[in-house]
DNA sequence: CTTGGGATGGTCT
DNA sequence: GACCATCCCAAGG
């Protein structure tokens, strides 16, 4: 059995996303993403993550109330929290939160394609193996990502987890938040160079 | 390489 | 009724 196929096997536990938002953003990178379709398999390893809070971040769609779109990030950790944004686009968050906090997830903004690749090209309307999964939605779309993932446990689901990745540890650079204008001085926005 | 505008609709005020 | 945790393409340097 192939080395890759082996580490893709086992989910990451639960307990992975029990610790604060801020650590599981930066322990993400560098791990693997599964997405089977069918018989078909995808995979990328994680390269640019933002952690989301609660009432300690401005910026979070949590920051405010529980509502039905930001529920998931008040619910089990370790689940999926999917949106849609402008119109035409989803995003993908793990919920994770140390067992204190009230609400929390990861953004996943970035992937760097490993299997699949021609499935994440038609996926995305693409001849071009270039930006195929490069920024949150681009990520969506190449993955099939969507509504219907919301909520979804992503500890024991079999379409789509997260699994381990690279063995050796790389240097995470730390920046503000894309596209955002308040709590601009958290700087939980983490990317690796593979 | 950078910049600007259009697409598009759910959510919140 | 405005705002968006975005992307793509075309135009300019």
């Amino acid at each position: 059995m192939e080395k890759w196929f082996q580490l893709i096997l086992n989910s990451l536990p639960r307990r992975f996303y029990a610790r604060d938002t801020v650590v599981v953003a930066q322990d993400l990178l560098g791990k693997r993403i599964v997405r089977k379709i069918g018989r078909q398999i995808i995979s990328g390893i994680i390269t640019e993550t933002e952690a989301y809070g609660h009432t300690n971040d401005s910026a979070s769609h949590a920051f405010r109330r529980k509502t039905k779109r930001n529920q998931a990030m008040f619910d089990e950790v370790g689940r999926a929290y999917v949106y849609f944004t402008y119109g035409m686009y989803f995003c993908f968050n793990v919920v994770a939160r140390n067992p204190e906090a009230d609400a929390g997830a990861v953004l996943i903004r970035a992937i760097q394609p490993e299997k699949g690749v021609e499935i994440m090209k038609k996926n995305r309307g693409k001849t071009s193996e270039k930006n195929l999964a490069d920024g949150p939605a681009k990520l969506t779309q190449a993955l099939d990502i969507t509504k219907k993932h919301y909520g979804l446990d992503l500890t024991s689901n079999k379409e789509l987890y997260i699994a381990e990745g690279l063995e050796k540890q790389k240097k995470i650079i730390s920046d503000s938040r894309i596209g955002i204008q308040t709590a601009l001085d958290n700087l939980w926005n983490f990317k690796i160079n593979i």
